[in-house]
RNA sequence: GGCCCCGUCGUCUAGCGGCCUAGGACUCUGGCUUCUCAAGCCAGCUACGAGGGUUCGAAUCCCUUCGGGGCUACCA
């Protein structure tokens, strides 16, 4: 995507918090963030909650959170400031009415007295009619008498673009050349009743005066295009200095519906909760409409920053498919440093209380973690995995018992207790030493059959880290108080 | 209903007229390895929605059709 006028590239996400950020949002952010590095260029965040019943400071500061923690570093925008600030819309009324005023005045703009309910029967006249929905320029060239007769009704006006005979045709970089009729593009309200904005009139003038150059958002923004230029004809601004426009494919959930909080998980809360990585997260939502063009899929952030260009976006939508991001989550653990996977692995652990942080217990856990690297998808399967280490009174689980109660196994106990007893040196190396030598190579057992008993009794489950390297990190002590727990006899 | 966008394996995608008897990844199935579970390695299944054109030649261009989605708010 060139830059035909000199202007610096500023792109800009602008999400509406009306709850936590989901991953459609979050693709958008990473593909504003991601084209804005790759141009060396500004990437700009900015509220819109012109909608202050929908949009809550918590919200708000969720999302800022959720940026922050995604690595989506904005240059422009809450907290960091800027030259065109302030960045929350909310913060912006007097500008917003200051165009508003001038619109009105320049006659392009209009007062609007119906009511909900007259536009309503309206609406289900045209639709039942078959004929292009929208509103009908009822009160477009009011006489002064109809507009005393509303006032005295107590009728408060919105303020209504008045859209021209005609048509508008852009560019979306992604789709082409698009033209929109404007008899299907109905004048529409810029202001309330109540004398707040709308998102139609901030959009618009925020993109201008913020001196955005491209815009990549929703798809479902797509047919708002045509109102958004019809702002900037009212602000005087040259065609030249349009933004960009691109109009990225959907996300869909499973069911094939447009990703929404109805349906699945797609908050990025929860999958932080869950233990997705954040770059995991990116890294399979940068796949998501979007690839490097070779078969490469495993991309680091600095990588999707290098490659990423609009021309490669997809037009058409994608499914969100856990599956896969979970592999790609795996993958993203396996190649963590040790310090790093313990950074993000304590809290979980804490968090279900398994440990309670003391340097003793990081220790230990710092010696684990190596063994189950490349046995979870999720952090958040590490406190199961590393619960035997820590706890107390130790038992076995209940489907597991007996597998170990009858006398084959604990035979195979027993004189592991007497060999393990016996060992000086408690490296996972000697125990398995000692243990091969006494239980498959003397007595003959299948290596299957003896060290499942063993691991059950010293881990308390079928399933778990490599055994041998488990005992060493349970100690010798433990290791034998546990298997003497499991003797019948 | 009207307007608009989209259509390659189950899913994400490569492909931008001949390199395609369509490649990669995830999933799934089978196998190898193996102290469990994983990881790893190998193999296999499965796709150009349909119908017309254009062309020597089409997944790639055009049309129609079908299907999916979005918008149609004093939401964004």
């Amino acid at each position: 995507m060139s830059n035909s006028n000199d202007r610096p590239v500023k792109v800009r996400f602008a999400p509406s918090p009306t709850g936590d950020l989901h991953v459609g949002n979050i693709r958008t952010a990473l593909f504003d963030w991601a084209f804005a590095r790759h141009t060396g260029g500004v990437f700009l965040f900015r509220i819109e909650d012109t909608d202050r019943l929908r949009v809550t400071d918590e919200y708000i500061a969720a999302a800022i959170d959720t940026l922050k923690w995604l690595g989506l570093n904005w240059d422009e925008g809450p907290e960091v400031g800027g030259p065109n600030g302030p960045y929350l819309q909310s913060q912006r009324l007097d500008i917003y009415a200051e165009w508003a005023a001038k619109f009105l005045a320049q006659d392009d703009a209009y007062h609007c007295y119906c009511s909900s309910e007259e536009l309503e029967a309206s609406r289900e006249a045209q639709k039942s009619a078959g004929t292009a929905p929208g509103y009908d320029g009822k009160c477009r060239d009011l006489t002064a008498d109809q507009v005393a007769q509303f006032k005295s009704a107590g009728r408060e006006p919105v303020l209504r673009m008045r859209m021209p005979d005609g048509s508008t045709t852009f560019t979306d970089v992604i789709r082409g050349e698009l033209t929109f009729e404007h008899e299907f593009v109905p004048d529409f309200v810029l202001v309330r009743a109540d004398g707040s904005p709308l998102y139609t009139l901030a959009v618009a003038v925020d993109d201008v005066l913020m001196k955005v150059t491209h815009v990549l958002r929703g798809e479902d923004l797509l047919s708002s295009t045509p109102r958004q230029i019809r702002v900037y004809q009212a602000m005087g601004v040259p065609e030249s200095e349009y933004p960009y426009f691109a109009h990225l494919p959907f996300v869909m959930g499973q069911d094939n519906a447009k990703l929404s909080k109805r349906n699945g998980e797609t908050s990025i809360a929860w999958y932080r909760e869950m233990g997705f990585l954040p770059e995991a997260i990116c890294n399979y939502l940068a796949l998501l409409g979007w690839s490097p063009g070779d078969d490469r899929e495993n991309v680091s952030m600095k990588e999707i920053a290098e490659l990423f260009t609009v021309e490669r976006v997809n037009s058409s939508p994608a499914r969100f498919d856990m599956k896969k991001l979970e592999a790609i989550n795996g993958d993203k653990i396996r190649e963590l440093t040790l310090d790093d996977f313990l950074n993000r692995a304590l809290p979980f652990l804490i968090k279900d209380q398994v440990i309670k942080g003391d340097a003793k217990e990081i220790e230990i856990v710092k010696a684990a973690l190596p063994i189950i690297q490349e046995r979870i998808v999720t952090l958040s399967e590490i406190p199961a995995m590393l619960k035997f280490l820590f706890v107390t009174n130790f038992e076995v689980e209940a489907e597991s018992l007996p597998k170990i109660a009858d006398e084959s196994a604990q035979s195979i106990l027993k004189r592991a207790l007497a060999d393990l007893s016996n060992l000086n040196e408690w490296s996972h190396a000697g125990i398995e030493a000692v243990l091969r030598a006494s239980l498959i190579e003397e007595l003959g057992l299948k290596p299957r059959i003896a060290f499942t008993a063993l691991r059950i009794a010293t881990t308390g489950s079928t399933i778990s880290p490599p055994l041998f390297e488990s005992m060493e990190l349970l100690g010798k002590d433990a290791v034998l108080a546990r298997i003497h727990g499991c003797l019948l006899g």
